[in-house]
DNA sequence: TGTACATCAGTGAACGCGCGTTCACTGATGTAC
DNA sequence: TGTACATCAGTGAACGCGCGTTCACTGATGTAC
């Protein structure tokens, strides 16, 4: 059957959309291309119209989606009053950790993205500096000339600190526990931005 | 063929062996079990005379593996001056980062294992709480009667911050970067010491 | 001490299954006349 | 405006392959007599 001259396109964002939720929610190797093809309403055979590989699949999904949650708490936090404190508060949130589909896919599947090779992991890997560099601009500045290198390094450490903290609070199956770790997290990390401005 | 009376006890130890450091360097789903049974130089046949399924396999491995690296390090900081210190920095050295399949099997696997259900995920989530209380007994007493709940909290943003670090140093492709995580993580991981100890 | 038998860790062919990928085909729509 | 044809996103059977698992078998060793 042929379709309007977006069909495909729209076809293609709605595969990306799915396919980047199930990587993060269930991992890279365990979501078939079957089975993401079955989520769209359609058959597997007609994958290969839109994409080359299950390979170029995963590159553009976890493109696609990476920033997808990244940018939407960006976005939130970037309209606040104290920037920073609402980007931790909102990464730490039981929100996040409790939608890993919709949430931030380093968070979800760093060990398993460091394990891929050739394109997909390039891909990335380069979208780590620009990711650090956008939290580094949500730190307070101590004046107009701040070190961009040592904002980096606070932006790098603080966001260590923010995965490391999600990931322990969904490996946990007690809530109370894991609701812990996550409170942890904010004060540590609270704590790490007060040292940052060196009060 | 028959063995001595602790040829299969010997047996059962490489696979566990085997299987934890390639279930930390590929990742649980990507390591068969035939491909285990072929590194221990057997056929994969003669895998169920050792478990009942891949599954009892990761559950054993996993835990067989779990602080396998954990424990090494615990022990050599544990004998030293400033244990917290060497600890941090044992952690996040880079020839840590460079030896997966021998490390920490909550930086290698963390999200993997959130994934997992059943009796396996129960194990390693029951893993997390001993290990931090492991961490908080390095830290540095204010005084002999330190708040226990203190401690934890204190040792699991720490962790946090390890863990998300070394994977951040393990995600990208730029060495000179990676190194600069790690040093990050150490420089930030120190400083919350410090905020810990009230200085 | 020598013989007969039981044991059981390990072998390797076979199973059903789902994977990624290919390909001849379909059929509703856009285009040409 | 009506007819003929080209397009091409999507269909579904088929492919080779590796997976986890099963099972009849092997054969060196321990045990019984």
């Amino acid at each position: 059957m042929r379709y309007g001259s977006d069909h495909k396109a729209e076809t293609r964002r709605k595969i990306l959309d799915i396919a980047s939720r199930r990587f993060r929610k269930e991992g890279v190797e365990a979501v078939g291309v079957a089975s993401v093809m079955a989520d769209c309403g359609l058959t597997h055979g007609g994958f290969y119209a839109h994409f080359k590989s299950k390979e170029e699949l995963v590159a553009a999904a976890l493109d696609h989606g990476l920033c997808e949650a990244g940018d939407r708490i960006f976005d939130y936090a970037e309209k606040t009053e104290d920037k920073i404190d609402a980007y931790i508060r909102a990464y730490l949130s039981p929100f996040h950790r409790d939608s890993t589909e919709a949430g931030c896919a380093f968070s979800a599947l760093a060990p398993e993205l460091a394990r891929l090779d050739g394109p997909v992991r390039a891909t990335m890997a380069g979208r780590i500096e620009p990711y650090l560099d956008r939290i580094g601009r949500l730190l307070p500045q101590k004046d107009a000339a701040t070190d961009p290198a040592s904002a980096r390094r606070q932006a790098t450490a603080l966001f260590s600190l923010l995965m490391g903290s999600l990931q322990l609070a969904r490996l946990t199956e007690d809530r109370t526990l894991s609701d812990s770790i996550l409170e942890s997290g904010v004060k540590a990390a609270l704590d790490l931005v007060s040292v940052f401005e060196g009060v």
